[in-house]
DNA sequence: AGCACGCCGACT
DNA sequence: GTCGGCGTGCTC
């Protein structure tokens, strides 16, 4: 007898044994999805990790219902990576299935109620709940749980349900239906009988009375010449014709309907174009680059920005492509732009796959299969795309890779792209090559300690000047009367300099909305979320005031609920806030402000990035998403509207991402003709991290932090596991967390800090606490560590008390 | 993630 | 008293 372990889209703490039917065996294998069913009725579609014949014994074991594809829907590669994820990041396999697989390959049964017609209709044994159920049911055929807690008006329907079952009203059972469907179109094709000029003529006599049909006809001869090929939506579309006139056609027998299956991710010609030269700095690093790629398996290439590294990589992925391997090049999900998307697709044309979050769920089964099958030989997406199931993987290009959106932060897996990507390329004998102006100070400590290979561009392309930077003194300015507004003179003059040549402006600050609270003047209130210890940030589009924790909304507040009177004010400022001033000091600029609010909707990021580049936007204000990837040769001005906030964030982190953050989007100024300059505003300009943006100086940035990190114990030279508790009581949690750090102290002593009640300490109504774990770099103490942690997490989760604490471990975890 | 079971507060 | 909410445990 064969056994399976399966891999539930749950998150349970071990994979499921399921018995594998003997006319299974012969077809299923690792990778392979199965219907089973877990409990007493319930459904799922899991995936099977491996076969063996070791009967369990502490369980009986339920059989496979269902072998549900022709072939592993994964290879064991994505499998053996599953499982060093969800050990490295300490969640379950069935967390990292359920991030990797697409939404409609990840089936869940639903219950459904059917009326027993044998029942009748006498319903005077049922009770008052009984009785509406009934009815409903009777009425409507049948029911989903969720329709039933809706008619009942309340969650416990289960017992209502037992019930009628035993008194047979109604029948039960569970649907697992495959939710993934196939595009079909319509394509109308000629009678071979019709075929050619002589063939032809009869029909025209025999249409002289259908001149709507004849019209038709003509329109789909002249489509068919050139096109070769006929959608029925486009004829109907452009010959104007209605389809009961198409009808009339099929129904003579001189058209005929085909309907076909067809690809949503069409893949085009499979072509190259190299068309393009590197500039010498370039070819250097293109060939320091493969010098080291030959050696090592991880490369970091740190260029300035605007050196010209997307050329680079396109000149190894064609190197990898023709050596029959596939590439993945991963970007910040924010970068990936129709601007990189056109750049790449104009290089490889049709064999580029796109993956990221704003495709359908039937999409990306597609864009899935076609990359598990080989026909999709690069894939561009963001964090997520390291987890499509690569048949044979040759080269893993990170750009961006300082960037912390490549760590997924909830909910579990949280997985590091970068850290996860080094996997798995080993896993493929793939390389990697990581790139960045700015790199996180791990990769270019690493790379400086040999363990990857460095190679370094200079230069920008083109021989081009770096911005120039001027720091503005905020305290000066305030102290002589020249800030309007949040705007010194100087980033006024400059603004209005660019607007008079014509010029573009970005300007960056980052917060969203127009004032991070409101502030009752007279008794010193501050309207709170009440789900979170946390101001409510006021939004003046939506007229809301908005919960940046949880995403609630409330309604804007004119009276202090404190003391009565009238007096809210908005405080401090967010991009809405930037925005309104500036339309209030250039009237006639045309302004435009993008952050998250500003491109809820699907396509106004692209759109948006269109109307830069028409130069129909003179000032954009933004957060962070200005600071990536965007390409604009007409924008000569980046203002930083406050560098201070920047640089006082409690995190280890705030220098080198504040150095990241300033450089990259100075970055955006002066692409093409080197004249690009840069105005940042700040309180304290002696502050060291603004002299080394000054200098464009990142080697200066590193050894300054570098030095501090060692001695203070933080990465690259000790890794962080965050330990966070959550539970609805305060007292709870603080308890559990005071135990379990008890428990973990001896083994780490410093090593442990905390337990602490972290800056914002409630969201959504659950209290926390965190600690933090600064583990050695040694792969054996790391694993020890984890076990132990796993170990008395479970020992605390005993505790009747402490049983609905959450715990939730952040393996390297960002900021 | 469901779903069953059991304990406890609040209405008839 | 019972109804219904919610916390807790279990699913191969
Ligand atoms: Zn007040
Ligand atoms: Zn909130």
């Amino acid at each position: 007898m064969k056994y399976a372990d399966v891999i539930l889209p749950l998150a349970l703490p071990r994979n499921y044994t399921y018995a594998v039917p003997p006319e299974m065996e012969a077809t299923i294998q690792p990778g392979s999805r199965v219907a089973v069913q877990l409990g007493k009725q319930k459904k799922y579609a899991g995936i099977v990790k491996s076969i063996h014949e070791q009967a369990p014994s502490a369980y009986k074991t339920k059989p496979i219902m269902d072998l549900l594809d022709k072939e592993p829907v994964v290879y064991p590669t994505q499998l053996a990576f599953w499982e060093w994820i969800a050990q490295y990041y300490m969640c379950n396999e069935g967390d990292v299935l359920n991030a990797a697989l697409p939404a409609h390959l990840k089936l869940s049964s639903e219950t459904i109620l059917l009326y027993n017609d044998a029942f009748g209709d006498d319903f005077s044994s049922l009770d008052d709940y009984e009785y509406l159920l009934a009815e409903a049911l009777l009425l409507r055929k049948e029911l989903r749980i969720g329709e039933v807690q809706l008619i009942l008006d309340r969650s416990d329907v289960y017992s209502v349900i037992k019930q009628l079952i035993e008194k047979k009203v109604c029948l039960v059972y569970e649907e697992l239906k495959e939710v993934y469907k196939e595009k079909k179109e319509n394509y109308i094709l000629l009678n071979p009988a019709y075929e050619g000029d002589e063939a032809l003529a009869p029909l025209f006599d025999e249409l002289s009375r259908a001149p709507k049909q004849m019209e038709l006809l003509l329109a789909y001869l002249h489509l068919l010449k050139t096109q070769g090929e006929v959608l029925q939506t486009e004829l109907l579309k452009k010959s104007g014709a209605s389809a009961a006139q198409l009808k009339g056609l099929v129904e003579k027998q001189i058209l005929r309907v085909d309907k076909r299956t067809v690809d949503r991710i069409p893949m085009g010609k499979v072509e190259t174009n190299m068309n393009f030269d590197l500039s010498p700095a370039q070819e250097k690093a293109l060939a320091e680059v493969k010098a080291s790629i030959a050696q090592k398996q991880v490369t970091l290439l740190h260029g300035v920005t605007s050196s010209g590294k997307t050329q680079i990589y396109v000149k190894l992925m064609e190197e990898a492509l023709q050596s029959g391997k596939q590439v993945l090049y991963l970007l910040p999900e924010i970068a990936l732009t129709a601007q990189i998307i056109r750049r790449l697709q104009k290089h490889f044309g049709g064999q580029i796959g796109i993956y990221h979050s704003r495709f359908s769920n039937n999409e990306r089964v597609e864009i899935w299969n076609k990359v598990k099958n080989g026909e999709i030989r690069i894939v561009l997406g963001a964090r997520s795309s390291l987890l499509l199931p690569f048949r044979d993987l040759g080269l893993i290009i990170l750009d961006e890779e300082h960037d912390a959106s490549f760590k997924q932060q909830e909910p579990a897996p949280r997985y590091h792209a970068r850290d996860a990507a080094i996997y798995y390329a080993s896993l493929f004998g793939a390389k990697v090559l990581m790139g960045s102006a700015t790199p996180a100070l791990e990769s270019y400590y690493n790379a400086k300690q040999g363990k990857y290979g460095l190679v370094e561009l200079q230069e920008r392309f083109g021989g081009i000047a770096m911005p120039e930077i001027e720091i503005v003194d905020l305290k000066k300015e305030l102290a002589l009367k020249e800030v309007i507004h949040n705007f010194t003179s100087v980033l006024r003059q400059q603004i209005q300099r660019s607007l008079d040549m014509k010029k573009q402006v970005i300007l960056f600050q980052n917060r969203r909305g127009y004032a991070p609270f409101l502030l009752c003047t007279t008794c010193g209130w501050i309207p709170n979320c009440k789900q979170c210890d946390v101001s409510l940030t006021y939004h003046k589009h939506q007229d809301k005031l908005s919960c940046h924790y949880c995403g609630t909304r409330y309604p804007y507040i004119y009276t202090c609920a404190a003391c009565g009177s009238q007096t809210l004010l908005p405080k401090n400022f967010g991009t809405e806030k930037i925005e309104e001033d500036l339309q209030e000091m250039f009237p006639t600029a045309r302004i435009a402000r993008m952050d998250m609010d500003a491109i809820r909707n699907k396509d106004s990021h692209n759109k948006m990035i269109q109307l830069l580049e028409q130069q129909e936007i003179d000032i954009l204000v933004g957060t962070q998403m200005v600071v990536k990837g965007l390409d604009f040769a007409n924008v000569n001005l980046v203002g930083i509207i406050s560098a201070d906030s920047l640089l006082s964030y409690p995190d280890f982190r705030v220098n080198e991402r504040a150095f990241q953050l300033m450089e990259q989007v100075s970055g955006r100024s002066g692409r093409r003709d080197g004249q690009g300059k840069v105005v940042i505003q700040a309180s304290n300009t002696r502050h060291p991290i603004l002299h080394f943006v000054t200098e464009h100086n990142y080697k200066a940035m590193y050894e300054n932090e570098i030095t501090e990190r060692e001695q203070f114990g933080y990465p690259p030279f000790f890794r962080l596991v965050k330990v966070t508790l959550k539970h609805k009581k305060q007292q709870t949690v603080e308890q559990a967390a005071m135990i379990l750090a008890n428990w973990l102290r001896p083994h780490l002593g410093a090593q442990l800090v905390g337990p602490a009640a972290p800056l914002v300490g409630k969201v959504r109504d659950f209290y926390l606490q965190e600690m933090l774990i600064k583990l050695p770099r040694d792969s054996k103490r790391i694993t020890q560590v984890k076990n132990l942690m796993k170990e008395l997490f479970s020992q605390l989760l005993i505790e009747k008390q402490f049983r609905s604490v959450i715990i939730v471990p952040d393996v390297d975890c960002v900021q």
